[in-house]
DNA sequence: GCCGTTTTCGGCCCGACTGTTTTCAGTCG
């Protein structure tokens, strides 16, 4: 619902943006971008509130209520389909182009008759592009080389990806006698669970040394533009990445740019405007009296220019207008948990079911990570694929884990399972069994096409099992993969806390699920969460960090997640 | 179309780079 709602407004966005009509386009971008995260659905909410609980979701006054209402109801929103006749072009699909914008759309339509990204391409490689004034040879080439870049690559690129690649590249910067500082920002530094591109700051005095190198890295396939402060390359795997070089005096502000999203600057700058300064990525400016001289009253840190504005510093994470700035402008900003608080990783497979390594070499694999304890949950029977645990089976487990422990220091080897949920709700291992378990946790494997009301029921029954601890992988998506399948999250969410059930954010890249907002909904239930890597092999303790990231996008701090605690005083949150 | 302890009307973030231009529009983030 929220984000084909949020697509269709992002859609008008763009045609008014062609009729030239002026700010209506931004409002409704805006609202775009804001449904796209909520994490109650827009019907819900209307259901509930009608019209009025609609203008409360911020950016929504009564135009677009009365919109979203049409959408509801009809599927449709009337002055979209009006606007799609007189201009019937995918707007979606050329908007992708780099390089065409509402203004090239709309000539490339009128002039050429150009619908979609198959007769764009046709167009170009008949030269007829390059005929249009103000379009040249290049402008066609770019197209043409953006269309065969689309159908090359689809997507945007995980962070488990571009946050490694992204370290490599900084680590390469830092190592230049040039570049005083380096520093990555943007999407990765929010710790976005997907990442349009790189970008990296630097603070040095000679800036075309740096470019140079930067456009000389190996990964670097071809530049895309390269100036004194800027430059952009797109890299061998598909991803562009932009390099910063700014001045000492202006990394703070640079950071800040950079760090935020583009609804978080802009909320920043209003702020700074309405007190007297100018905010841009050299610094927080004020007028001097002289004309055309402006003073630099902060720039060297972030600190100095959010503390001038009157507003807390902020960890990259939270930066996506999403309530953080008025939380800091009342100094209210929740203390996030951080990246060293984990103490122990509650799902971990091995090799009794389908995961790569031994109980002890996974064991030993996150003492070296610098957990305490982990717990072994493997999978059981329904999973047959994975040669899932039946309770003989499991038994037999946790007396291997008694054996390994006696065999490892330092790491406390906890008994689990990952319990598979039967379409009715009941549980795969009887309760006599899961009762001996440490930490029972439960989850759907199977039949995601339920509707959201058995769904629901479905998952709401196995948490009301005495037995179920942690419901893994709550909404069963997959990053950019697998939509989650249909589910009551506040249902979910209320059965919880009510059970005195944990939700988990499971932090394997291609799940990161909770997802961030529902995170966040828990929390402010008041629920609990755990953060778990879900490894299947000794090399994923690491995904940890992703998980981490979600959790701080979705404001956790350090007592909301109770893998944060020592193994004796976790148990004891549990059932 | 939205929004407001300086505004219910009149604002709406800010700058870099490119390409095709003779001073700037368009796009991007």
């Amino acid at each position: 619902m929220n984000s084909d709602l949020s697509k269709i407004l992002n859609e008008l966005a763009v045609l008014l943006d062609i009729k030239g009509v002026e700010f209506k386009p931004r409002a409704y971008e805006k609202v775009a971008y804001i449904i796209e995260s909520l994490a109650e659905e827009v019907d819900e909410i209307y259901k509930k509130g009608g019209l009025k609980a609609l203008e409360e979701i911020p950016g929504v006054g009564r135009g677009i209520a009365e919109k979203i209402e049409e959408f509801i109801k009809t599927g449709k929103i009337h002055e979209l389909e009006k606007l799609k006749t007189e201009f019937p072009v995918d707007i979606n699909g050329l908007k992708k182009v780099e390089g065409l914008g509402p203004k090239t759309i709309k000539r490339l339509y009128n002039e050429l008759g150009i619908k979609d990204l198959g007769s764009l391409k046709k167009a170009a490689e008949a030269g007829k592009l390059k005929k249009l004034e103000g379009l040249g040879e290049k402008s066609e080439q770019k197209i043409l080389k953006s269309i065969s870049f689309l159908e090359q690559f689809r997507g945007r690129f995980s962070i488990a990806a571009a946050l490694p690649l992204s370290r490599r590249i900084v680590e390469r910067l830092r190592s230049l006698p040039e570049v005083k500082k380096a520093e990555f920002a943007g999407s990765i530094a929010r710790m976005q669970e997907t990442v349009g591109d790189l970008d990296i700051l630097v603070i040095s005095d000679k800036p075309s040394k740096v470019m140079d190198f930067f456009v000389k890295m190996p990964e670097v396939q071809e530049v895309t533009a390269k100036g004194d402060t800027k430059t952009s390359v797109r890299l061998k795997v598909g991803m562009d990445a932009d390099l910063r070089v700014v001045a000492p005096e202006s990394f703070g502000a640079a950071l800040q740019y950079f760090i935020g999203d583009k609804y978080h600057n802009i909320a920043v700058r209003e702020i700074a405007v309405k007190k007297g300064y100018k905010l841009n990525e050299y610094g927080l400016f004020e007028e001097s009296g002289i004309k055309n001289h402006e003073l630099r009253v902060a720039g060297e840190t972030e600190e100095e220019i959010y503390k001038t504005l009157g507003m807390q510093w902020m960890p990259s994470e939270m930066r996506t207008d999403h309530g953080e700035i008025e939380a800091a402008l009342q100094n209210k900003l929740p203390d996030l948990v951080g990246y060293e608080d984990l103490k122990g990783d509650l799902q971990v497979q091995t090799d009794w079911t389908d995961g790569d390594n031994s109980i002890r070499e996974m064991a030993e694999a996150a003492k070296k990570q610098g957990l305490e304890y982990i717990c072994i949950t493997d999978h059981t029977a329904a999973l047959a694929m994975t040669g899932g645990n039946d309770e003989k089976r499991l038994l037999k487990q946790m007396a291997e884990i008694d054996k390994v422990q006696k065999e490892v220091s330092g790491i406390k080897i906890l008994k689990g399972a990952e319990v598979d949920i039967h379409k009715d709700g009941t549980l795969d291992i009887d309760d006599e069994t899961l009762a001996k378990l440490d930490v029972v946790g439960i989850s759907v494997h199977s039949r995601f096409k339920m509707t959201e009301k058995e769904m629901t029921k479905r998952i709401v029954r196995a948490m009301e099992n005495p037995n179920a601890d942690i419901l893994f992988h709550p909404t069963g998506r997959l990053v950019q993969k697998r939509e989650a399948y249909k589910i009551d999250m506040a249902e979910i969410i209320k059965t919880a806390k009510k059970t005195g059930t944990i939700l988990e954010a499971n932090a394997y890249p291609e799940r990161l699920d909770l997802k961030d907002e529902y995170i966040r909904q828990a929390l402010e239930s008041g629920v609990k969460i755990s953060i778990d890597s879900d490894a299947h092999s000794t090399s994923h303790f690491q995904f940890l960090e992703y998980g981490i990231g979600q959790a701080r996008r979705g404001w956790a701090e350090k007592k909301d997640v109770i893998n944060t605690r020592n193994w004796e005083e976790m148990l004891g949150l549990l059932k």
